[in-house]
DNA sequence: GCACTTACTTACTAATAAGTAAGTATATTT
DNA sequence: AAATATACTTACTTATTAGTAAGTAAGTGC
């Protein structure tokens, strides 16, 4: 049994992945939900406090998954982290730095704060993972750790984006491309 | 003296740029121009018209500049190219395929259609660019053009996007990458 | 059995959105 | 001088938005 309260969050994270902070509605989620407008506002006083329990429910759910995956070899957890990506695009969303980060300017303090906290967080465990990877030589880069951990969740934002004007597969070749990348000796 | 017609598409594209296609309004563009809400309607009767007008004159631009710059070699063509972002920072926004990106489920099909041309637009010249300077050997890279194209691209709209958030001076350093990536031998 | 909490609904408000119809002042054309 | 086009304003409509206040039904604790 899901609670209501979770199920606002799952509902709002995939309408704003899809179709951004900016462009849906408590309406939208209580029309899902068969519920009225008043019932998200009594979970969720605010749109900016739903918004900041979006980005910490996908903090969460990331620490929870890497976790899962401590047992695996660190360059097949730099995968699985790409396949994170590849099933935000299944689902018809964009991942969440992407969805947040292109209406930035008009998100209250308390969002864009938790949102640097995110990006602090997969930017630290990007960085660990490839640089245990490249102690261990299973995995290659020239510039440092953490500019390689940029570059790879970059890659992987802007082609989820792309990909919806473009009708072109790019995020599994872009993915496919980094992965050889870090394999090249 | 630039036209109130051009003026408001300018405004626009800013707005889009910095705060996304759902959080303007006619309003918005009324005020910075001392006019009245439906001054704005008079110039482009729908919001669907407004922004099919604002990635109609961001093309239109493209192919002036990349026209101005056609007597430059192809791998300074590529770097004059790569700072069409760095302008776009400096004035507080994404790109434009980024920005309307991001909201694309919520956008009208005329202005999806105007953005696949874009796309297309950007990316044959791109690619144009980085297989002429390849066959002149003064750019490499292994995959296909249009490839890397896409990734070129990618890899500048997500940087803008990421350095919202990371208030690290990513697009430069992404920037600096992707050149040299593009001068190994 | 009574107080209290939880999870809502009903019924609003105030603000803002896109869009329109009709009027007006100033040029431009004929 | 009269007709017409251009570039607006005034004054509106309809829809939607986030948010609130007050009420209610069904549990839970004691």
């Amino acid at each position: 049994m899901i609670s209501t309260r979770r199920k606002i969050v799952v509902i709002a994270d995939q309408l704003i992945r899809s179709r951004g902070y900016n462009a849906f509605s408590y309406s939208d989620i209580a029309n899902r939900l068969n519920l009225k407008n008043a019932a998200i506002h009594y979970h969720y006083p605010s749109k900016a406090a739903l918004g900041k329990a979006v980005i910490i429910e996908s903090r969460e759910k990331f620490l929870e998954q890497t976790k899962l995956w401590k047992d695996a070899s660190h360059k097949e957890q730099v995968r699985l982290f790409l396949d994170i990506y590849q099933n935000n695009r299944k689902n018809g969303g964009i991942c969440f730095m992407g969805a947040f980060g292109a209406s930035y300017a008009t998100l209250p303090e308390e969002m864009r704060t938790e949102l640097k906290v995110a990006h602090t967080e997969i930017n630290n465990w990007l960085s660990k993972t490839l640089e245990a990877g490249k102690d261990e030589k299973a995995i290659t880069f020239d510039t440092s750790a953490a500019e390689m951990a940029d570059l790879i969740t970059a890659s992987m934002m802007s082609s989820l984006i792309l990909e919806r004007i473009s009708s072109r597969d790019m995020t599994s070749e872009i993915a496919r491309n980094l992965i050889k990348g870090l394999e090249e000796k």
